[in-house]
DNA sequence: TTGTAAGCGTTATCAA
DNA sequence: TTGATAACGCTTACAA
């Protein structure tokens, strides 16, 4: 150390090993084949030595370029989200960048100082994970004039790059799932449509599909997260209308699919006996409810790692037109859609 | 902009303000009342019509200060981790720091990898949330030199600050939980002990309330989290020799209980009527699954905050010896110990 | 109340 | 193959 426990600088380093700041930057660079070995071996010992660490703040205030990538969460408490991000993170890894990771606990004023933050940090690029993030917070993300790419969900009048689930292939599949095993009456329940085109596009490929079908029986319902009292209702309600019939609630995200699970144990609502029950996102406990829930798995990992791709290859200079890009979904079958047809 | 669209800098402002830098720094860093009305107008019209942001890199890198916190999370994957994270977020917030996240996923060196990554990032300090952490995992920690806080667990030979929960007093409201629902015999199931200070702390407590209760008849295993099929011939053999009288198993960790409830359900052992079942941590399809699980839940929301607020006050100056902080659990009584004594 | 200039730890330019 | 030296964008003596 120079004085007092500082840290090592590269000029102390440099003094070590008796040279100038520059070779020590260049063997930091690895530039190195322009060392001669001596040279490179009195550096190697003065850095070691001083356990040095080149400071990233003056390397990114000098450089310009930080490899530092802001994610921006809107809940991190849903599980799809941190899924995403493991994704993002083995990315960053393999791409030698960092992840500046905020949580913005759906709070819109959040969001702005993140990204005022994100953006005095210098990061070169912005991954948003909107998922679970109400349409107002979505405003400011327009601001940022960073290379960006969106999880899962667009934003009106924002053309940006958008990674997810192939929404219309994934509520095709999950609606013949249940059409096949004969459920006559359906019920899509979601959280309110507004402008989130991931639940459009399910309820519209669940619609289109269910009219192919004659003879079978489609309904929608918009619920909030928050309002349980009038998701039971509503599947009471439905319930009620349909109980003599094999009906079923394919439910449009894993959030909602927990509200609804709840819902129907305080109704008293067996799923897969009384009523079918098939929700998107799969859950850890989905095989521990009752007789189990059948899911609609997002490759959630890939999403994340694909996302981050795309923005390096923005952060590199690639000024395509904005893309996007889908991925398949699984269904996951278990009991709560193994209906038995019964006398 | 000044040229090519690059970021305005502090200069940009003051030219475009008619003065000098020096004031415009003033301007940002709170000392208002040293600036003439009419400056201080310019300044903030110019900071407008640039939408200049200050670097800050270069502030870090001059005033050696970043208001940097690193956190560091052996699993994201496990919720305790998350709703501590939650907790850290808002104490940052409400201190003017900012979060630094890294996910080591429990590899040994991407969390040397981070830790250096901080270092040079120049963050004040850290928190260290192990949970999940393997024990080699915890070596390189102890190299940093910063303000570090410990959440949840110990690291064996270094003294340092630690939050968490108060262990011996949950592990007992949990065992005389079961005493009085008249469980006969009782099962703690663990992960591998090792050096986990946790670990060993709950089962010290149940041990010691167990052995105040003649008659009684305790019990203990050891299982990783990703071996099934050991856990499966350690409940069996447990079931089997204690079927007659009333029996339950405690377990040591919300991450162990999902496996313990799919084992059970593999063996199709029933929770609540067949046996008895409690777990450390609040699950969120805690009351979905069968008749619901009884746990005992943390306050991490609060573990978190307590967290960073330590770290503050050592990177404040605070040089009093390292303490240890520990908060009270609460039991959160569900159908799987809810037991009807049966004829 | 305002401005000039030095310097934080790097990397880039240029000369030796 | 090496090494001064000038930036990078900011804060902070120190002057005016």
């Amino acid at each position: 150390m120079n004085r007092k426990g500082a840290r090592a600088t590269i000029s102390d380093v440099a003094k070590a090993a008796k040279t100038g700041k520059t070779s020590v930057s260049r063997y930091l660079n690895g530039e190195q084949h322009v060392l001669s070995a001596d040279l490179k071996q009195r550096i190697e010992k003065a850095i070691a030595g001083l356990n040095y660490r080149p400071s990233q703040m003056a390397r990114g205030l000098k450089r310009g370029r930080t490899r530092l990538i802001g994610l921006i969460i809107a809940d991190i408490t849903n599980p799809y989200s941190v899924e995403v991000m493991c994704g993002i993170e083995a990315a960053c890894r393999a791409q030698g960048f960092t992840l500046l990771m905020c949580n913005t606990n759906n709070e819109v004023d959040q969001e702005q100082h993140y990204l005022n933050l994100l953006s005095s940090y210098q990061v070169e690029g912005i991954v948003v994970n909107a998922v679970g993030m109400r349409e107002e917070a979505l405003s400011y993300l327009q601001q940022s004039l960073l290379p960006m790419v969106l999880i899962d969900r667009k934003i009106p009048e924002f053309d940006c790059d958008v990674v997810g689930l192939n929404n219309s292939e994934a509520a095709r599949v999950a609606t013949e799932h249940l059409i096949e095993q004969d459920y006559r009456a359906v019920l899509f329940v979601t959280e309110p449509l507004g402008l989130v085109n991931t639940r459009h596009e399910r309820l519209q490929a669940f619609k289109t599909t269910m009219e192919r079908h004659p003879g079978r029986y489609a309904e929608q319902a918009e619920v909030a997260l928050n309002d349980p009292a009038k998701l039971d209702h509503v599947l009471m309600d439905f319930w009620q209308r349909h109980q003599t019939e094999h009906c079923a609630v394919l439910v449009v995200n894993g959030a909602l699919t927990l509200q609804v699970t709840r819902s129907m144990k305080r109704l008293g609502l067996d799923w897969g006996t009384q009523m079918g029950l098939l929700g998107f996102d799969e859950l850890v406990w989905a095989e521990l409810a009752g007789v189990g829930i059948t899911t609609l798995k997002q490759p959630t990992w890939q999403i994340g790692y694909s996302a981050l791709e795309q923005v390096i290859r923005r952060i590199e200079g690639d000024t395509a037109p904005p893309e996007e890009k889908v991925y398949s979904g699984e269904l996951i079958v278990r009991g709560s859609t193994r209906f038995s047809p019964t006398p």
